[in-house]
DNA sequence: CTAGTTGCAAAGAGTTTGCATGGCG
DNA sequence: CGCCATGCAAACTCTTTGCAACTAG
């Protein structure tokens, strides 16, 4: 079932790079850049190893919705991104880590009650951070104009 | 800076269309389709009628990984879909409701301690499900067991 | 030597935009 | 009547694929 890989320059210079950065994600454009130096040169190539470093644990693909686009981030051993969630406002945009605190608990109750062993680090939450909360109410409250 | 809206019948069909499906995803594609009868007819303004709505709070774009194309809900008044998470799996793809359980103490654990507002309709959470997270352990004892 | 990998160009899918016409307010 | 909305086609972006040359094992 799964295709035999050999060892290859570039596709190791790729997990290299994306290892040296375990809280970075990196657009398949950027990738190309830092490895072959060029935004264009082999970028058929980079998507091909980016492809197949998404089928491992190490690396994984998210999408970045407002660029409609595709980026790379490793999650593999030694990457603490797993540990915490992220935060995205859907107003601001905002993205804001969260410490462990509630979400070891969160986490521990997934999986003791439904056997969902959740991944933090690939996991983003979704609403408003305190500010555009306020923001909201205050606008719902006002009904100046809807 | 928000531009005047006029009522007009498409837009109110399209948003009439998604709530009356609270808790279904559907693609552009689709939606064309069952607005204006044929998949390819107004396409452009049903991909512009859909960014509109997504401004507001009512209707959200989501993604569908696998297909590579935007997802269109409604998320507005009388959704439950805020009421809960899903769930997915990195593995299998499964994707399952979770009972509010433990997902409220968790959404009241963000509130207090961050001042963040989740919105559990919007936020999907990965991991593995016990299947795939048993199936994958046992692989990877299998390199020093077998 | 054999099968996987690379690189370029071209195709492909989904989405956005230009422009003239139609419709709301 | 002004301005927004619509519809078609063309453009655009990111990603994938075809094919010949290359390379790891």
């Amino acid at each position: 079932m799964t295709k035999k890989r050999y060892h290859t320059k570039g596709r190791e210079a790729l997990l290299s790079y994306l290892r040296e950065h375990p809280d970075c994600q990196f657009s398949a454009e950027e990738l190309c850049l830092a490895v072959n130096g060029e935004a264009e040169k082999g970028k058929s190539t980079v998507y091909r190893q980016l492809n197949q470093l998404s089928e491992t644990y190490a690396v994984r693909r998210f999408r970045d919705e407002e660029a409609g686009r595709n980026l790379y981030q490793y999650v593999g051993e030694g990457c603490d991104c797993r540990l915490h969630f992220h935060e995205k406002c859907l107003q601001c945009g905002r993205i804001e880590h969260l410490d462990c605190q509630g979400s070891a608990a969160f986490a521990a109750h997934l999986r003791a009650e439904h056997g969902f062993v959740i991944d933090c680090g690939q996991t983003m939450l979704y609403g408003l951070c305190a500010e555009c909360y306020a923001t909201a109410e205050r606008e719902r409250g006002g009904q100046a104009h809807a």
